[in-house]
DNA sequence: TGTCTACCTGATAATTCTGACAGCTTTCCG
DNA sequence: CGGAAAGCTGTCAGAATTATCAGGTAGACA
């Protein structure tokens, strides 16, 4: 890869950020990833809450066959890329021994001709990460290759990562658009280190009742049943 | 910068990791950084709880006498480039119009020949997050070097923060070491989506003292007053 | 001046949590 | 086989919560 070749990729990175509507935004991050040279392009959103039963978002240009095989069998939650990038923000490549627990799962994407890939996650500060996926079929990803691409297949995870945030952190996560008062953020800052009402009370000069007046606000406003979910969510959304 | 220059640097930017302590770790960044073009290099990483008096660490190789200045001011919760690096992971330069509001910050770092910066944070899904800057006194940060630099700047900052997160977590964040069992992980993750300790009863078909029972034992463990705490401290550190 | 928002307060009843008492079973490991 | 760890259960009293009812004030803005 000679230098001009880099510099107009960096150019295409840059570029990628003016996308006016979702299908374009990943139209042109397949497009980057081909200069990269990756056939495939996959993200996914997903945001923490509900707890029990997290919310993802999936973007990306595999078969159609592998994408409702990889559904059907609930491989994203067993995927140990995936499982990977729940943890830690450092890259992982496709190998063998990372799917020695997932063989099926190795298996069907390799008969899909998903054969070399690379992945790594973020995360912003509001509860909502991503990961990044890019792969192909031929040529190994070598050692060399790997340690002139690195910094732009990080950057190209986090330019993917801004971008695709502001179309999907809506549809994930509806909840980011609600607004707590200053009060609000204070008593539930309070809150969620412990205090009582009546000790925030104290603490802010008010009565009981006003504390859990402001609480009862912040329920309402998350449609949540109890304190402890309001002040979850705050947290989980980086309100407070 | 030619092309053999940039690749010595990548080289330079994959060894960090391998420091064994953290005064090496920072020797070795701010020799980066140097590489990349800056005089300074500083890192501050913060971990969301207390949620009323949040943790932070810092690491940076500014004048003493501007360290103890930022210090002894309060400019850190001032900081536009601290206030941006909370809300985005996008990176941030240090421009006259970004500082419009904290003029004294802004003429203080100036005077110590802190004259054109780059910053950006990362979060990490376990409540911490960490803020790279990168300064110097000469030569603006021109647009074309920034075209060029940024993808470096980008896994500069990654780096630093993956290396660093090891020797800080453990200062700024101690609870991470705490271990949950799976049904106590199971109870906290209904806890933070609202269900009461009853409806949890019938969900996981025990009776509702065993269900305050693991609770109580998660109160203890985080040494937490009661479990709007204990399940936000959950939330925090990525357990659930 | 009227309206809107944020902020504030009281009383009561029902529900939920917390702490402290005491004790059982199963599984895993040395 | 002994012991540790994880899981499970009961009761009862006091503390804290949530859901209702119904209100008042200060400041911003058109």
């Amino acid at each position: 890869m000679d230098s001009s070749h880099k510099t107009y990729i960096e150019d295409q990175l840059q570029a990628l950020l003016a996308a006016e509507s979702l299908e374009a935004l990943v139209q042109r991050l397949e497009v980057a990833a081909r200069l990269l040279g990756f056939d495939h392009f996959a993200y996914g959103m997903r945001f923490v809450a509900p707890f029990t039963a997290p919310r993802f978002e999936l973007v990306n240009n595999y078969p159609d066959a592998w994408q409702r095989e990889y559904s059907e069998n609930g491989y994203l939650m067993q995927d140990p890329t995936v499982l990977h990038g729940m943890r830690s923000i450092s890259p992982v490549l496709w190998e063998d021994s990372l799917f020695a627990d997932s063989r099926p799962l190795w298996e069907g994407a390799r008969s899909f001709g998903l054969n070399h890939g690379w992945a790594q996650s973020s995360f912003s500060g509001n509860g909502v990460s991503g990961m990044v996926t890019l792969s192909r079929s031929a040529e190994d990803l070598s050692a060399s290759e790997l340690r002139h691409k690195t910094p732009l297949l990080v950057w190209f995870n986090q330019l993917a990562h801004i971008g695709l945030q502001q179309f999907l952190m809506s549809k994930v996560a509806p909840e980011s658009m609600i607004k707590l008062t200053a009060r609000e953020l204070e008593v539930l800052r309070w809150t969620a280190d412990g205090k009582t009402s009546y000790e925030i009370s104290l603490i802010l000069g008010i009565s009981e009742r006003t504390v859990n007046f402001h609480l009862n606000n912040v329920i309402g406003k998350f449609q949540t049943t109890n304190k402890v979910a309001a002040t979850v969510k705050a947290v989980t959304l980086g309100l407070i």
